[in-house]
DNA sequence: TATGAATGAGGGTTCATTCAT
DNA sequence: TATGAATGAACCCTCATTCAT
């Protein structure tokens, strides 16, 4: 069938555009680029996407759509308590980055794509979107801890959200930037320290 | 020619530089853009930076180095407990951040230049040099809590640094997508767990 | 696409820049200026000549092969006495000096940029390597005058190549300067001289 | 007196730019350079020429006339016959350009200039003028030579000081480009066959 | 539909020239 | 008068986009 034959030189498209943005960035990549990583003629390109803007956009939520898709396939499929289900989850994501750190910078593009450019304000309310998104994540188990007495009522469950996403993304930044930055130890102390801030019953500090 | 007059040229030619990069992004801003902000000649410019990618770099550091010499001047100088200080230091950078949130997206710029391009290598060591910096100032705070007894000796300080420092960065990310975030609220209530986490004696939640 | 038309273009494009750098210099053509003549855009140009430099190199090549090509087309097809051949030979140079006068500033651009600039060594060693050409053309002639016994047997080959040689471009120099300066007769008694210089029976001077 | 200051001044800066000019080419040297290889400011160029062009200009004729002025004073000195002073005069002119091969590119930057540019015309006819000395300066020991019965008297005197000249000036070009070409031996056995060529007792080749 | 040759707008950079000191 | 900072015109080159094949 012609469709799924589009879509897979769609698929390829996507995929080839995110590794050259990940490494020359978007201003720095070209259409030529893409399309020669993709094994396919210049021309085509615009087959498919109309614009670079657009195709640029259209990574984003792609991307966006894969790393959520692969932390909903592996996380949500065991029976924990909320604490460790919040280490589990941040562990998760940790983990994800570490594999695809090579394409971190992606994530910095976008960043920087939503600040300014003709991108700016579809990128910006994107990328407000998915953030949100990964906060309610958050947000829910916490809410969670808190209906089942394992963390303290007046827990703020939305600036604690934030604060948790905010830590795990920036942490994935310092690991860019140095390969030798600790980041699995840095992530779980910091979860530990909230995690036991807002429990009703910390545990304790010896973790042997 | 006098000095002065030159380190005034170029601090105006800085600003402007900041101001355009943050407002167009490195790539979308031009040398003339930054020249007229300026209220110079284009070629002027060249008088005093040898390339846009100069220009930009010392725009990192003149920037970094105005926010880091805010920080000292604003903040070292009172009778704090060691959790005090903390919640004062990370209140002062959350107050800068909103007060400087038109600028946010140069750091995002800074970040996406750090990925690729030409300044790629310099600007992601200096980076890297400035978030530890930054994680030693917070380090140095939770080392002293420790040896006042305020925090659990177990703590470990360099992974809670990094945690606290990309929360707060974050959080920024966060406050710069969506005015209406309340940037005050997550970084008091994430610090407050964090702290309390790591406290030998924890504060009680309600704060009246 | 069909490779004829983009040979066809190609030398369009070497035929306009041709012209285009002697009427202007090599510095002041600009890349516009020969795209124009050519009837292209000017972005056309470097998908066939990756820079300025090289176009003008190539085009170097592409002159100098068309003039080496002419001459032995139109000239060796005779069977003369070596005196004859010889100004047969000198007289054919000169014409087409003549024809072509209008392209002698092209000429003088190959030389001033192989005396500075980005094409310095490579124009320098592809200038010596054509005048060797030339000279051991006529030095040829002149080996066989020798063998023939029409020439004094210690004439030095390469000394008088280099002289006859010279002696008709620099003719061409002083044409190209005075157009009413008499090239053909200064062409025709300077190499009469010099033939009968070396002659074993040197003619009368009366052409009647 | 302030006068004989200027003129140092002056020849300092003509000097320095025949230097930079013949290093760089006339599109490739700046006042800059000119002007600091004369020890002084890029203003103070201005002062004594009133644009790059006509600093160019004047460098000619102040070139020109060093070279003119250094063959008269030492060659015309002598008691000799004709033969020995046209082969004393050329070889003067070849030991020049020997001294002086790393000044030859100004000479090509001359021409260039004489065939394009702002330039173009008064450059032109100048060195127009200048050969055509040069040219008389041989004309009249050949005429002086018929007129002593040493050379025939149907020799064509013009062409043939044309020749001589253009022979000389382009064996410097082939000197310039290879430093290995027997520059001296060239000139010396094309003169001698000329001279033979015109000679009404020619010489005996063999130069024991 | 896939291709890549053609296009020209755009920008970083150089440098001759001016002018305030 | 000497200086060099300031200026902006000019140009090489890139690349997103179009379109004929």
């Amino acid at each position: 069938m012609r469709k799924e034959l589009r879509i897979e030189r769609k698929n390829k498209l996507l995929q080839a555009a995110a590794e050259v943005f990940a490494e020359k960035g978007y201003a720095g990549a070209s259409i030529s680029d893409v399309a020669a990583r993709a094994g396919m003629g210049k021309g085509t390109v615009y087959g498919y996407f109309p614009s670079k803007e657009d195709l640029f956009f259209d990574v984003f939520f792609w991307y966006a759509l894969q790393l959520m898709t692969d932390i909903h396939l592996n996380f949500f499929n065991g029976r924990l308590s909320v604490r460790e289900a919040c280490l589990r989850f941040t562990s998760e994501l940790v983990e994800r980055m570490i594999e695809s750190i090579k394409m971190y910078p992606l994530t910095l593009e976008f960043w920087s794509a939503a600040a300014s450019g003709g991108l700016r304000d579809r990128l910006k309310q994107a990328m407000s979107r998915m953030y949100c998104d990964y906060r309610n994540l958050i947000g829910s188990m916490i809410q969670q801890g808190i209906e089942t007495d394992e963390f303290l009522p007046e827990t703020d469950v939305e600036g604690l959200s934030a604060g948790i996403m905010g830590a795990i993304d920036a942490l994935g930044l310092q690991f860019w930037m140095d390969p030798d930055f600790d980041i699995r130890g840095a992530a779980e102390q910091t979860m530990a320290a909230i995690l036991n801030g807002i429990s009703v019953h910390p545990e304790t500090g010896d973790k042997g």
